[in-house]
DNA sequence: ATCCTTTATAGATATTTATCTATATGGGGG
DNA sequence: CCCCCATATAGATAAATATCTATAAAGGAT
């Protein structure tokens, strides 16, 4: 058998004239003429190499040859509608994978996101990357995942972003410092406190370091730690303060409270980046539609800012053009 | 995902990009040029809709829908080799099914070819008809059968006959009866007799109508009896004596003798016949040359007298040009 | 940066496919 | 014996397929 030449389409029509019993029948049911289907099934025979319907009493019977054909073709049709169907989930993104880079700071945030997603397409698997800004900008230069997460996005040469989430940056002390009854204070009186700060690299020290450039401050002793955890309990327990997310603080802090000073809190937004160059897969984008219609019910109202519907919509723009050029 | 165009080349194609993980090598094992996978790739790509390939680090990787259309490639394309696995065995005669139709008198030797056959080809079906010469007449004429055994073949115009065994027709007695001591006896002295006759149509009562008429001989008295069983039986008991097939009498036949008449016994042969209008199924033409191989072994060899080699040549003649027009 | 390998695109062509209309052929039922 | 339905063949054509060679572009490794 010659396989080379074996389309689905005759096996569309064969299987339609071995359920129809007539060429004729099967011609009007596929909108096909008479001749087309007998010149088809002439080829499908002809690829075979074997007779596949025999002339009985009017009707067309398969052969021996012919029955197995019609096995296999129902089977293979099945196999490709199945292929189909497949296709659909992963374009509706209820199946799949995506990955997902996020600075260490979102990752206080995105579980309530992440998690509601999971629950509604369990079929999607998510790959969640963490480290410093410095980190996830290498992740992002590889083009490594589908999503990021970042303050304030790389050059948006090659990417799009959509602002979903406030973060502001606030001043914290332990309950019990001298400032932590006052009703106003300037950012000049903590410069003789000890502060604790992020690697450099991280997001969080950055945007602190370039607003204190801008207030013409400098600071005065400080103490570098590695992680937003260490520096909510080191606060906690008297080592120094701090500027951090907001969004560190548990619900609850009973042992450490937010200094009101002047200019703080510092405003920045996290923002979903999309790579303009790498093409988006469809879970990943469903995940953006769910944050985008979800959002309110998964954070609390005062850190809500959502833009993502204005990202999807620009991502909707540029998409036709990859669909073509990609791969 | 459209189908129409999905041919079973291109799916052999990209299972073989998917395999070694890169379009040029893919193409060397192909014997084709890379372009050509390339382009063969690309169409299939816009068949499904979706980038099938991703680059990542030098190897083509498939994306997600790339990977299910992996699995349904490779799925269904060894479904198509065990369907070529299917038609070699039909073509071997190993497989399949075939029909046989029988003059009555030849049940006695043909499950003696039968037995082996389906011994050695368990896979294959056979329907046994049997009746007498009129009934397997119109079948022959419906075209119902792959096979039919006669012993004077229909109009030779549509079909091909080969024999295969001696059929002689001999006259029998009961033991004990006057004439079964004699050495020598003419067929006239057996009119006085009361003679047992199969019903007209049958093949036997035929060939001895015309012998009879040939010696210018007229039956006396005459029964007539629907089986050769029940006129073996008839004999035996001392109904009367009969003119009937050596093969319907048993190996040991204690209450039956052969009487030495002048002129008997009766030559015929049996013979197989083909239609030449009806393609025979390979696994008829498959016990056609098991029949050729292994007579010798399967009947008694005083009964031998197999011409099927020629039969088969014959046919081998003629099947190309039927191979081309059949259906 | 530069070279090598891999992939993609362009341009070309013979073949095949998919499909039609018109017509011939053939087998059953009255 | 003729008519009707089904099937097959002929002839035609636009589209697509399968392939090539030559060349450009892109991506990694040095």
């Amino acid at each position: 058998m010659n396989i080379r030449h074996l389309t689905f389409r005759l096996l569309q029509v064969y299987v339609a004239v071995v359920r129809s019993g007539t060429m004729s029948e099967a011609a009007r049911r596929l909108h096909l003429t008479q001749p087309t289907v007998s010149m088809q099934l002439k080829r499908l025979s002809e690829a075979v190499g074997e007779p596949l319907l025999e002339s009985r009493q009017g009707r067309l019977l398969p052969t021996e040859a012919g029955s197995e054909l019609y096995r296999a073709s129902r089977e293979v049709l099945g196999r490709f509608d199945d292929f189909d169907d497949y296709l659909a989930a992963l374009r509706g993104g209820e199946r799949g994978r995506f990955s997902i880079a996020l600075v260490n700071t979102a990752q206080y945030v995105l579980p309530r996101l992440l998690g509601p997603h999971s629950q509604a397409f369990p079929e999607v698997e998510i790959t969640v990357h963490i480290g410093n800004r410095r980190q996830m900008l290498t992740r992002f230069e590889r083009q490594e995942d589908d999503l990021y997460v970042f303050s304030h996005p790389p050059s948006l040469a090659h990417a799009q972003a959509g602002r979903f989430l406030r973060n502001p940056l606030v001043a914290v002390a332990p309950r019990g410092h001298p400032l932590a009854g006052r009703e106003r204070i300037d950012m000049s009186e903590l410069l003789g406190e000890r502060m604790l700060l992020r690697e450099p690299g991280s997001a969080t020290r950055m945007l602190f370091e370039s607003w204190l450039q801008e207030q013409g401050l400098t600071l005065g002793a400080t103490l570098q730690m590695a992680s937003n955890e260490a520096i909510r309990v080191g606060v906690a327990s008297g080592l120094g303060l701090a500027v951090l997310s907001e969004h560190v603080l548990p619900a609850e802090h009973p042992d450490i409270v937010i200094l009101p000073v002047t200019g703080l809190p510092i405003e920045s937004h996290w923002q979903f980046i999309v790579r303009r160059d790498r093409r988006l897969s469809h879970a990943a984008l469903g995940f953006l539609h769910f944050a985008a219609g979800h959002l309110d019910e998964c954070v609390e109202p005062r850190f809500l800012s959502n833009e993502l519907e204005g990202l999807l919509a620009r991502l909707a723009e540029v998409r036709p053009e990859l669909d073509d050029s990609a791969n």
